[in-house]
DNA sequence: TATGCGCCACTTTTT
DNA sequence: GTGGCGCATA
C-alpha cells in the first residue's frame, strides 16, 4: 500500500500548502534557508504519488547542475524509502546491500530517469537534439542534431577573429570582450542578427550588428551553438513551429522553476511558451492537469549582469496568477521560517537587506536559537587576513572535535582573492576545494581532448579541428593550414570535407599531405564507430593514437605530469557522466561536459574547506562561513559604487553570503591590499556598517592575547580614546561627529557625507566643546 | 616549423 | 601577479 510517504508530516504549513497545490500557477516566495529545495522535491514526489502524474510529464528547472543532481538524489531517497517499506516492510538503510541496489535501480527506471530535471541550458540542449534540424533562423541558417556547444572561450576567440581579422575593425574601439558581451545581451533580449539590424540606430550598434551576423554565420557553419543560443534558438523554434511547441507543451504538464528571481527575459519567454502554448489570451489558458510552480527570493537575485531580472518574479501574479493583493491571493505562498542560521546571523541579514528599496517585504524568522555573535576582523593586508582565517579554522577544529574541514567555507567577491588564502592553506597543510577560477574544462589538455571528441561527433566543427590538427605537432604548419582554409572558404564547404579527401589534400598540402591524411584517417575511424564505441573508448583510443599521451609522457616535466593526471581525471569524468544517465555515448558526454560548472563537483561529505565566490555560494550552506574582503571597492565592487541599483545587487550578494552560515559567521577586511600588482589602501565596506553593532564582535585582540598568536600581536592596539558623539576636526573633511564605533574604526558624519576612518592614522583631532 | 621571450591588458560575478 | 599573444630566432 502506498501511504503517501508521510510527505506532508515532514513539512510546516506553508511548505505543505505549496506541496499540495495541484493545478494552476503558484509563486513560492522562499527566503534563504526556508526549505525551498525540500518543498520542490516533495512537490514532485507528491505530484507523482498523490496526483498520479507521470514522471515524464514533469519539467523541473534548477540553477546549477549540482542542484539538479541533489534534487534527483533526494527524490531517489524518498521513493527508495517507500519501496523498502512496501516490499520488505523495512527501512531502506537497514536492508542488505543487494536489496538496496535492486530498489535503487527500480526507482531509477520507474521515476528519476524519466523526470526532466536540469538547468535551462541542459534541458534545452536535450530538446534541441530532438528538433533543431527542423529549424531555420531569420538568416536561413540551419543546424543539425549533432551540434557542438561552444564555451565562453570559443565564443570569445571567434568574436576576436571576426573583429580584428574579418571585419578589420579597430580592436581598441571594439574590444572583442565587450562586443562578445553585447552579443550575449542581444541574444538574451531575444534578438537574432536580423532583428538587431532593425533595432540598431547608431554607428556602434550597426557595427555590432555586423559582427553579430558574422558570428552567427560562423556558429552555423561550425554547426555550433553558444550558451545563449540554447535559449534563443529554442524560443525561436517554438515560435516558428506550432507543432513542435505543441508537442513539448503537451508533454510538460507540470513545470517547476527554482531560483525564479534569476531568470531573464528569454528564459521567461520559454516558460511562458511551454505553459501557455503561445496562447496570448489569458482567458483561454487551460490549467486543467497543468501547473506552473516557481520558487524564488528577490533578495537573492545576483545575476543581473547576465540580464536576470527579478521583476519577472515580482510580476508573476500579474503574468500568470490571479493578480490579487498578497493577503487575498491564492497564487502566492511565502516561506519565512528559516531552518538554517542562528538568530544573530539572520538578524544581521534582515537588517542589511532592509536597506534595499527594491524588494518584496519579507522577514526571515529564526527557529534555531541565538547563537554566537558575528565576528569581525580587521587585517593589515590580504596575507594577514588569510592568516586570520586559517588560524581560526585550526582553532575551531581543535576546540570542537565534531567539526571537520568540510564544515568551513571561505567566500569572496572575486576569484582573484582566492590566491592569498590558498597560499596560507597550503602552508598550513589544510585540504581545500576551490570552486571556479580556472575550471577543469578550461584547461588546455582537457580542451584539446574535448576538441578531438567534438570533431568526431560534429565534423563541421572547424574551430575544434583547427585546435587539434597540429596538436601534438605532426608537421602540419601554418602555411598548409592557411591554404586549406582558403580553399574551404572559397568553396564554402567545411574544412573537414577538404581534409578528409585524400586527393584534395595531395593537391593543396604538399609536404604536410601525408600527415593530414593520417590524421583524417584516425578521426574517420572514430566517426564510423560513434554509435558502437563508448565515449570513454573513443577518448582513450584517440588520446593514444594521436600520441597526445605519449608526448606528455616523454616530456616528463612536472607540468606534463599534471596534464597527464588531468587526462586521467577526464577519463573518470567520462565514466561518471555515462553512469549517471545510463548513457555512455559520446553525444551524451559532450552535452554534459560543455554545460558543467565547477560547483557541480562539490561533493557532499568531502572533508575539505570550500573556497568560492559569493555567486557560486548561492544555494549552499555551511556550519561556519568566512566572508573576506569586506571593503569598499571589493564588496561593494568598485564597478557598482556609483549606481544605486548595482549597489543594491551588491548588498544582495552580501546578504546571500551571510545567509549561507548556519552556526558561525566571520567577516574580515584589510586596510591595505595588493591589487593589479600594487598596494592599495582600502576602507571597510559600508555593508558592515549597516549591520547592527550589538551583533558584532570585533574584539579579537583581547581574547587572543593570552594565546600569543601572530595576528593578535600584530593588531594589538591601545584602547581608543574616541567616543560616540565626539566632535572632530579632520584636515580634509572638516568638522564632523562620530556616529559609530566598531573595532578600531569610527564612522564620522561630515558635511560632505559619512566616512569611515581609522582614528589612529586619520589626520584629525578631537574638538573640545 | 617549433619554441621562447617579452609585452600587454587584465579582474566582477557564470550557464 | 598572470595568462595570452606576437614576434624573433634556431
Amino acid at each position: 500500500m502506498v501511504n503517501n510517504m508521510n510527505i506532508l508530516e515532514q513539512l510546516n504549513s506553508s511548505q505543505s500548502a505549496a506541496v499540495q497545490h495541484f493545478c494552476g500557477p503558484l509563486l513560492v516566495v522562499a527566503g534563504a534557508g526556508s526549505g525551498k529545495t525540500r518543498a520542490l522535491t516533495y512537490r514532485i514526489a507528491y505530484l507523482i504519488r498523490h496526483y498520479k502524474v507521470a514522471p515524464e510529464n514533469i519539467l523541473a528547472v534548477t540553477f546549477t547542475n549540482k542542484a539538479a543532481k541533489e534534487m534527483k538524489s533526494r527524490l531517489e531517497n524518498i521513493f527508495a524509502q517507500e519501496l523498502a517499506l512496501n516490499n520488505y516492510n523495512q527501512r531502506f538503510d537497514l536492508l542488505p546491500e543487494q536489496e538496496q541496489k535492486q530498489i535503487k535501480s527500480k526507482v531509477y527506471r520507474g521515476v528519476t530517469k524519466n523526470l526532466w530535471i536540469g538547468t535551462f541550458h541542459g534541458l534545452l540542449a536535450k530538446i534541441l537534439r530532438f528538433d533543431i534540424d527542423k529549424y531555420q533562423d531569420d538568416g536561413n541558417r540551419t543546424w543539425s542534431k549533432n551540434f557542438s556547444i561552444f564555451d565562453e572561450s570559443d565564443a570569445q576567440s571567434l568574436v576576436k577573429n571576426i573583429v580584428t581579422k574579418r571585419l578589420n575593425l579597430d580592436d581598441k574601439k571594439f574590444e572583442p570582450r565587450k562586443v562578445r558581451y553585447e552579443i550575449s545581451n542581444i541574444k538574451n533580449r531575444g534578438m537574432s542578427p536580423e532583428d538587431y539590424f532593425l533595432f540598431a540606430d547608431n554607428y556602434k550598434e550597426k557595427i555590432i550588428a555586423e559582427v553579430y551576423k558574422e558570428y552567427q554565420n560562423n556558429l552555423a557553419s561550425n554547426n555550433a551553438l553558444d550558451f545563449d543560443d540554447l535559449l534563443l534558438t529554442t524560443v525561436k523554434l517554438f515560435e516558428q513551429n506550432e507543432s513542435i511547441l505543441g508537442y513539448w507543451h503537451t508533454k510538460f504538464k507540470h513545470i517547476l522553476v527554482d531560483e525564479y528571481q534569476d531568470t531573464n527575459q528569454i528564459q521567461y519567454q520559454l516558460i511562458s511558451l511551454l505553459t501557455t502554448n503561445n496562447e496570448s489570451n489569458k482567458q483561454r489558458w487551460n490549467w486543467e492537469n497543468r501547473s506552473l510552480f516557481v520558487v524564488g527570493d528577490a533578495d537573492q537575485s545576483i545575476y543581473s549582469f547576465r540580464l536576470a531580472d527579478f521583476t519577472i518574479l515580482l510580476n508573476f501574479q500579474q503574468d500568470f496568477g490571479d493578480g490579487l493583493p498578497d493577503d487575498d491571493t491564492r497564487t502566492m505562498i511565502k516561506l519565512e521560517e528559516n531552518y538554517r542560521s542562528r538568530e544573530n546571523i539572520l538578524e544581521a541579514a534582515n537588517k542589511l537587506i532592509e536597506n534595499n528599496t527594491q524588494r518584496i517585504d519579507k522577514v526571515l524568522i529564526a527557529t534555531r536559537g541565538t547563537g554566537e555573535q558575528i565576528y569581525l576582523y580587521k587585517a593589515d593586508d590580504e596575507r594577514n587576513e588569510a592568516y586570520f582565517v586559517v588560524t581560526q579554522i585550526k582553532k575551531l577544529i581543535k576546540e570542537n572535535p565534531e567539526l571537520n574541514y568540510g564544515n568551513f567555507a571561505i567566500l569572496y567577491r572575486t576569484n582573484a582573492q582566492s590566491r592569498a588564502i590558498e597560499d596560507e592553506l597550503i602552508k598550513t597543510d589544510i585540504n581545500y576545494n576551490i570552486i571556479g577560477g580556472m575550471k577543469f574544462y578550461e584547461r588546455k589538455e582537457i580542451k584539446d581532448a574535448i576538441a578531438y571528441l567534438r570533431l568526431i561527433a560534429n565534423p563541421d566543427d572547424t574551430v575544434s579541428l583547427l585546435r587539434i590538427i597540429n596538436t601534438p605537432a605532426r608537421g602540419i604548419g601554418k602555411k598548409t593550414i592557411e591554404s586549406l582554409l582558403t580553399a574551404s572558404q572559397e568553396l564554402d564547404i567545411p574544412l573537414w570535407e577538404i581534409i578528409s579527401d585524400e586527393t584534395s589534400v595531395n593537391t593543396l598540402a604538399g609536404r604536410g599531405a601525408k600527415s593530414i591524411s593520417k590524421f583524417a584517417e584516425m578521426i574517420k575511424f572514430c566517426q564510423d564507430r560513434v554509435t558502437e564505441m563508448s565515449a570513454l573508448d573513443i577518448l582513450k583510443y584517440i588520446m593514444n593514437k594521436s600520441e597526445y599521451v605519449q608526448e606528455l609522457k616523454e616530456k616528463g616535466t612536472d607540468e606534463a605530469e599534471n596534464r597527464l593526471e588531468n587526462i586521467n581525471e577526464l577519463y573518470n569524468a567520462v565514466l561518471q557522466i555515462g553512469e549517471e544517465n545510463e548513457d555512455n555515448s559520446l553525444e551524451n558526454f559532450l552535452s554534459s561536459a560543455s554545460l558543467s560548472s565547477d560547483t557541480d563537483d562539490l561533493k557532499e561529505g568531502d572533508k575539505r574547506v570550500s573556497l568560492m565566490t559569493l555567486h557560486s555560494a548561492k544555494g549552499l550552506e555551511f556550519p561556519i562561513v568566512f566572508m573576506v574582503g569586506l571593503e569598499q571597492g571589493l564588496l561593494p565592487h568598485s564597478r557598482s559604487l556609483n549606481d544605486p541599483l548595482s549597489l543594491e545587487e551588491e548588498r544582495r550578494l552580501c546578504y546571500v553570503g551571510i545567509t549561507r552560515a548556519q552556526e558561525q559567521l566571520f567577516l574580515s577586511y584589510a586596510t591595505e591590499r595588493f591589487i593589479w600588482g600594487s598596494r592599495e589602501m582600502s576602507m571597510i565596506s559600508q555593508f558592515v556598517e549597516e549591520l547592527p553593532s550589538d551583533l558584532i564582535n570585533s574584539n579579537f585582540t583581547k581574547r587572543k592575547q593570552t594565546k600569543k598568536s601572530d595576528f593578535a600581536e600584530k593588531s594589538d592596539f591601545s584602547k581608543p580614546e574616541w567616543n560616540l558623539g565626539d566632535q572632530v576636526l579632520h584636515n580634509v573633511f572638516g568638522e564632523g561627529e562620530i556616529t559609530h564605533i566598531f573595532g578600531e574604526n569610527v564612522a564620522i558624519k561630515f558635511e560632505i557625507g559619512r566616512k569611515i576612518l581609522d582614528p589612529k592614522i586619520a589626520p584629525m583631532r578631537k574638538l573640545s566643546n
